[in-house]
This record gives C-alpha cells, structure tokens and sequence, in this order.
RNA sequence: GGCGACAUAGCCAAGUGGUAAGGCCGUGGAUUGCAAAUCCAUUAUCCCCCAGUUCGAAUCUGGGUGUCGCCUCCA
C-alpha cells in the first residue's frame, strides 16, 4: 500500500511521490508572532507535525521547517500599544508559541526562520522578480504585476477576470486610482517605510517586505527551489500560497512544491475561528480546562481537510473518548511487570496494516484512531479482569503484543500516557492496611444493616480517590484511582 | 456576484461501485442492601431530496436544497 495524498493544486488524490528517494522536504506556514495562539493554530501546528510523525514512521527521512512572520502590521500596532518594539512584542509570543506547543505535546520542527533573519533572501527575491519583469517599484513601494504571471489563481483555482468581475463592490475605482498598483490584485512585496517604523535598507530605499515574500525566500533559502509538500491552513490558499507560488516560480521557473496540501478550519457556532470575529479561545485557556491529550484527540478525530466545530460538549466528549484509550495505553506500565512483559520490539502486523491501510489515504488518522480503540478496549477490558478476578482471559504475551503495538501506533499519532497515573504507590494518603481496616468496618456495618455508616465509609475512601467494588460473596476489594 | 468544499444514527465521525468502521451517550439484563465498578446484550433495512447510469450506489452522472470556507488580515 502507497500513501495517497490530496493535492489542492490538482484537487485531486495522488500517490506521493518524493523528489529525493526517502527524503521529504516540507514546509509549512507558521504564525504571525502578533498574539497567543488560538485553537485554530492548535490544529494546524498539531495536523501537520503528526503529518511528519507518520511520514518518519513510513520511513522518509523528513526535513520540517516552520517560519515565523515577525515583520508585519499587527505585530507593529500591537507594538505601539504596548509602547514597545516589534522585536519585543515577536519575542514574547515566539516564546510563547513554545511554551503552548510543548503543553501539545508538538514536535520542534527542524529549523524555525525568521523574516528578520532572511532579509537578504527576500531582497534577492524582488531584485530577480523586478529583472525578470514580475515587480515594478512605485514611490519606495514595490509591487508583485499578477498579470505578467500566466499561472497566477492556479493554485486556488480562479482567474484574474473572474475576481475582478466579482470584485466589483470590493474593490472601488476610487481605491484603484490612489493606489500605486497597476491591477488592484498586485500585492506589495516591499514597503517603504513609514516614519518611526523599523526599517530595513534596500535598492528601493528603507522599508520592510510584504506578506508573502518570506515564505519564498525561507523555502528556497531553507530547502531549496522545490520542495515536496508546502502545507498550511486552507485559509491561506489565497492569496498567501498563490502568491508564494508567482514569486518563486517567476524567478526559478520551476515549481515550488509538488504537493500543497492545506488543513481545514476549527468553527464556532457555524464560524470559522478567527481573531478578527473574536470567537476563539486561546491553547493556554483550552489545556487549562482539559488534557492536552484529549484536545489532541479531538482534533485528530475528524479528517484534517475537513472543519471541526469547537463546543465544550465536544471536549468533554474527547476526555472521556481519551480515558479509553489511556486505560489501554496505561495496561503494560500497570500489569506489564506482573505479566512479564519483556520484548520490546514485539509488534503485531496484522493491526499495523490496518492501521496503515487508513492512515495512508491521505492521513485518514480518524481511520487509524479505530485500531488503536479496538486494541484499547480490549487491554482495557483485561485489565479490569485483572482487578476483578486477578486473572485475565487472553494469555499474557498476545496482551503484550497488543499493549506493545497500541504504544507505537499511538506514539505515532503522539498519544502518550504518563505511567505516573497507574502509580500504585501509597507515598501521600492512606496505607493498604488503613483501608483493609477501613473496608473492615464498612463489611462489619453492613452486616449489621447499618448501611448510613457503611456508605459513609465508602464515600470517605472514594473521596480519597480509592474504589470498592463488592463481589459476590460478601468479598470487598479496593483499588486506587 | 465568482471560485471551492461538505451534507452518514441522539451527538461526533470513517467509509468513493458490492450491500453501513470507530468514539461519546442511551437502553435491557447479570451482580448489589443501594450504589459504584465490572460483565453480557443492544442501538442507521439505510447514508439531505429528486431523477439517471448499473446486475448492483452512501459511493458515479445531472438537477435541487442546506451549511461552510476563500475572494480583505487570518492557521
């Protein structure tokens, strides 16, 4: 089986192909470094590291860069109301950006350019575009000429007369006469700058670059002319993504990636989440309120073209679908010792084809959540056997294989449980005996039809985090947690 | 107005020609003093609507309805 891969350039599903056998060259578009991240970066960050997760698992060998945007408008606003400098203010939320993406549990990605680090790169870009043709400079500005670009709206499928048709409204002749663009769809790719703004020397005097030219210059400084798969979310498709494509492909004549691929959004009550709506939450508010693990699920439950809708409901959904999933993951570091566990490396093959089998159409990981469920409720369903009866059905190194191919599969979508959870040591709270003594009096109450006092000891110990479960016989066992 | 995507059970969601994965709830039974935990069983004759192609369609074609995204900053 080959993995398949949705190409938004072709709009259609292709078998993934890489330019270097083994080796991938990917890069997706970060974040402007203006505030902290909401949900909606979650998803993006997270899709698209898992993405890279799966293909080092496929066994490519995968070279991941993530950019910075810390040159831009909002950056340089929010500057000025916080009295401060770009640099700061990119400073604070890059640092930031981590921080949120460690409680994510994302991977770092191999390099992380920054605009400010690449002005060299996107100077050489607009000098090659102004030579060939593709830029003009205007009063210290320089534009990017769509018009002398034959493929510009290939990527996100439109054409210059269509939006100029359908701009009619938007774009008012008033505007088009005070602008210094030759076509109103002419993007900056350098602006002079403004008094007191950080500026940077140039042929076309001091200013700083436009949006999109960093990208094209990262990629190509970074990884070269074309790279493999260029991803980011779908709402930067047009025109951030068109426009990378018509700077680079001007100046090389080549393609600037094979595959584009672009993640879905995250919707709130039937709205996309965005700041300029101002219905998003932020990671850190979201990983106060749940796991990092069941945001992760959730995102990772719905295939990663599609939106997904954010409701609370729908989190507390995602916990209780994550505590399934970590009994399972949590099996071996619990009863792993008592079963002797030992091998490693084991794996089973079967459950590992099918769940690559989903996985590789195009990174189906909602697909591939089914095995790694199937397996977990079964461990899961031993495990309480265990507590139960102590003793499970199914002979100790089949559990092993399963718990041993539940790990690795999970590890891959970046599900981990920490062991420390099925910890059963009694260091703080009450020692096995006070609650053998315990259950004792709760047995003796019972008995006796004092059934006040016997719930009241039930609920003490529950209180202290400790089960009873009462078998038949009158027996009571306990358990932590 | 232009371009694109989506529509599957109570909710979320996979499935692109061969007769509906998975998750979260719910329900019935066992067990219990009652619970909890656990165990067993169970939950879409049907995939937005209509027409067509086909031996056969949730899956293909045409039409309709609805929702969303992009066209301005946006992950």
């Amino acid at each position: 089986m080959t993995l398949t891969v949705y190409n938004t350039l072709t709009r259609s599903k292709s078998t993934f192909q890489t330019i270097e056998e083994n080796k991938v060259r990917m890069y997706c578009c970060g974040i402007t470094v203006y505030d902290y991240c909401h949900l909606g970066h979650a998803r993006t960050c997270l899709v698209w590291d898992v993405v890279r997760r799966y293909l080092q698992w496929s066994g490519y060998e995968v070279n991941y860069i993530q950019n910075f945007t810390d040159i831009d408008d909002k950056i340089l606003n929010r500057a000025k109301q916080e009295g401060t400098s770009m640099a700061a203010v990119s400073e604070k939320f890059i640092a930031a950006y981590f921080e949120d993406m460690a409680r994510l549990g994302v991977g770092q990605a191999d390099a992380y350019p920054r605009a400010t680090h690449t002005l060299n790169g996107i100077k050489r870009l607009i000098y090659e575009l102004e030579q060939k043709g593709f830029a003009y400079p205007a009063d210290g500005d320089v534009y990017y000429a769509v018009q002398n670009f034959p493929e510009y709206g290939k990527l996100s499928g439109r054409k210059l007369e269509d939006m100029q048709a359908g701009a009619s409204g938007r774009v008012s002749t008033e505007d088009a006469q005070r602008s210094k663009k030759q076509c109103p769809f002419d993007f900056a790719l350098w602006k002079a700058a403004k008094e007191g703004e950080p500026a940077w020397e140039s042929p076309w005097g001091n200013g700083r670059p436009g949006w999109h030219i960093e990208c094209s210059a990262m990629v190509r400084e970074m990884l070269g002319e074309t790279i493999d798969i260029h991803v980011g979310g779908s709402d930067l498709t047009f025109p951030h993504h068109e426009n990378e494509i018509a700077q680079s492909e001007a100046v090389t004549g080549k393609p600037l990636a094979n595959y584009w691929l672009h993640n879905g959004m995250i919707i709130v009550e039937g709205k996309k989440m965005s700041k300029s709506l101002g219905n998003f939450i932020t990671i850190r508010e979201l990983l106060d309120k749940y796991e990092s693990m069941a945001v992760r699920l959730f995102i990772l439950q719905t295939q990663y073209r599609k939106p997904v809708d954010f409701t609370e409901a729908a989190l507390t959904t995602a916990t209780s679908s994550w505590s399934t999933l970590k009994a399972g993951l949590l099996f071996g570091h619990q009863y792993g010792k008592q079963l002797g566990f030992a091998d490693a490396d084991l794996q089973d093959e079967i459950l590992v084809s099918k769940f690559k089998l989903a996985v590789d159409d195009d990174f189906n990981f909602a697909g591939g959540l089914a095995v790694l469920f199937e397996i977990a409720k079964n461990l899961s369903k031993e495990g309480h056997m265990i507590i139960h009866e102590g003793t499970t059905k199914t002979e100790a190194r089949e559990l092993e294989l399963q718990w041993r191919t539940l790990t690795k599969l999970a590890e891959i979508l970046g599900f981990e449980a920490k062991p420390e959870q099925a910890s059963t040591d009694s260091s703080e709270g009450l020692r096995d005996w006070e609650i053998d003594a315990l259950v004792q009096q709760r047995n003796e109450a019972r008995k006796n039809k004092n059934y006040a006092q016997s719930d009241r000891l039930r609920d003490e110990l529950q209180a202290q985090g400790i089960t009873l479960i009462d078998k038949p016989g009158g027996v009571t066992i306990w358990n932590r947690g």
